[in-house]
DNA sequence: AAGAATTTTTAGATTAATCTAAAAAAACAA
DNA sequence: TTGTTTTTTTAGATTAATCTAAAAATTCTT
C-alpha cells in the first residue's frame, strides 16, 4: 500500500524526471513537496526499501517500473478528475488544481474506470495535458514552448505547463485559451518578450516567462 | 482544521448519538472506529480541547454545536457522493460505501455546492438516507423498522439502516428494493421472523435481523 | 588540486494516531 | 454494602512524517 504522502513524492519525482530525463536531486524534490531536504532523504530511503525508487545516497533518485506505475496512476486520476470538474461541474480551468490534488488519491480502480467512461474517455485534461491510459501509457506529444517558435510562424495553443490560478486567470484575461491560433509578430532581443496576434482578433505583448509556459504545435 | 481521523470520530459520535439520543460511550465509539478504547479516550480529550465535543471523563461524550456542524457536513458529502456514484457512474447501491468513505473527506465547499447542483439537489441517497442541506439541516422522517409493523399492514420500503455489501446483495436477490410495497403476511412468534409479500409478486420469508434493517412508511 | 560553497545525509526531537498493560472508576450483584 | 465485573483512563511505547542543527559528501572555483 502506498500512502497519500508517498504518492505525492512519486508523482513529483515522475514530473521532475520527465523534465530533465535524468536523476532527480533531493533539493528539487524538497522544493516541490514543500518540505526540507532532510525529510526528503528520509522518504527516499523508505521508498527505496519499498522498491518504488532507485536511490543511492548523494546520487539522486529515479523511479522503478513499479514506482512509475503508481505515479502514472495518480496522474491519470488527477487529470480525469480535472476533466470532470470542468466538463461536468462547470469549474473554470484555474479552479480545479487543488481539488484534483485531493481527488487523485481516492483508491478504487472501478471508480477510475467508470469515471473515464462517464467522461467519454478523454485524452487530454483542461490544461492540454495528456491523460495516461489505464495501462499507464502516456502519449508522447510533439509540443513546443511558445518561447521557442520563430518570428512569423503560426501555431496552435494546445496546453500550458504552469497550472497556478494566477497564471491561468491572466491567460483568460488576454484571450489566450486552448485552441487559439497564434502568430509571432516580433521578438524583443533584450528580454525575449514577444508581440503576438491571437486568432480571436487582438495583438498582445507577452513576457518570455509567459511564453515559456504556453505549449503549442506548429501550423503548416 | 479537522483531520480525516477527527472527522471520522465526529461522524461516528453523531450516528451513535442519533440512535440513542444520549451520551455515547467510549466503547461504542471504539467498536465503530475499529480502534481500542484507550485510543478513543485520547481522541476524545483532543476533540474536547478543540471544542468539538462535550466530554467529562467516565461520563460519555456528545457533540458541541460546532462538532455537529462538522459531522453533518461529512455526512452530507458522503451521501451526495453516493448519489453521484449510483446515478451518474452506474454503480450498484452495494458498491458505493467504501468509495464514499474516502470522498466524504474532500475539502471544498465549492465542490459540494456544484456537485449538489449537478445531481439535481437530491434529498435522499441510494439507501434512502436523507441528505442534510447546505446549512446542515437534516429532515426528520417518520421511518419505522419493518420489524415493528403489525401483521396485515401494507408498507412502502424507503430505506435500509445497514449498508454492508452482503446485506444489500441479499436484498437485491430477494427483490427488496427501495420503493417496493410490502405486506406482512405472518409473524413467527418464537424467532420474530416474517412472511411478507412484495409488490413485485413473490412472497418471501425474512429473519427478524433483516426486518430490523429495512425502513418503511405505512401505506394508508 | 586545494579550499570554499553547496548539497545531502544523519542525529535527535516533535506531533498525530495508534497500541498494550496496568490502574482507576463505575456499574452490577449477591 | 461490599466484593466482583466491566468500562474507562493513564502510562509508556510505536510508527509515519516532519523538523532543526550538525556532519559528511560532492561540486565549484580559482
Amino acid at each position: 500500500m502506498t500512502s497519500f504522502t508517498e504518492e505525492n513524492y512519486l508523482k513529483i519525482i515522475y514530473k521532475l524526471s520527465a523534465e530533465t530525463n535524468s536523476e532527480v536531486s533531493t533539493n528539487a524534490v524538497a522544493e516541490l513537496t514543500q518540505t526540507k531536504a532532510a525529510s526528503v532523504s528520509d522518504m527516499l530511503r523508505k521508498l527505496s526499501d519499498k522498491q518504488l525508487v532507485n536511490y543511492q545516497k548523494y546520487q539522486g533518485v529515479t523511479l522503478t517500473a513499479e514506482g512509475e506505475r503508481v505515479a502514472l496512476s495518480v496522474i491519470r486520476k488527477h487529470r480525469l478528475w480535472e476533466v470532470f470538474l470542468v466538463a461536468k461541474l462547470g469549474f473554470n480551468w484555474d479552479e480545479v488544481h487543488d481539488i484534483a490534488e485531493q481527488l487523485e488519491h481516492i483508491d478504487s480502480e472501478e471508480l477510475v474506470a467508470k469515471l473515464d467512461e462517464f467522461l467519454g474517455f478523454p485524452k487530454f485534461d483542461p490544461h492540454g495535458d495528456p491523460i495516461p491510459d489505464h495501462n499507464g501509457r502516456m502519449p508522447v506529444l510533439g509540443y513546443q514552448n511558445l518561447s521557442e517558435i520563430e518570428v512569423g510562424k503560426n501555431v496552435l495553443m494546445v496546453g500550458v505547463s504552469e497550472h497556478s490560478s494566477a497564471f491561468l486567470q491572466y491567460l483568460d484575461k488576454t484571450g489566450l485559451i486552448l485552441g487559439a491560433g497564434i502568430t509571432i509578430l516580433e521578438l524583443n532581443e533584450f528580454d525575449k518578450s514577444l508581440s503576438i496576434s491571437i486568432s480571436s482578433g487582438n495583438a498582445i505583448f507577452i513576457s518570455h516567462e509567459v511564453a515559456k509556459n504556453i505549449l503549442v504545435i506548429e501550423q503548416k
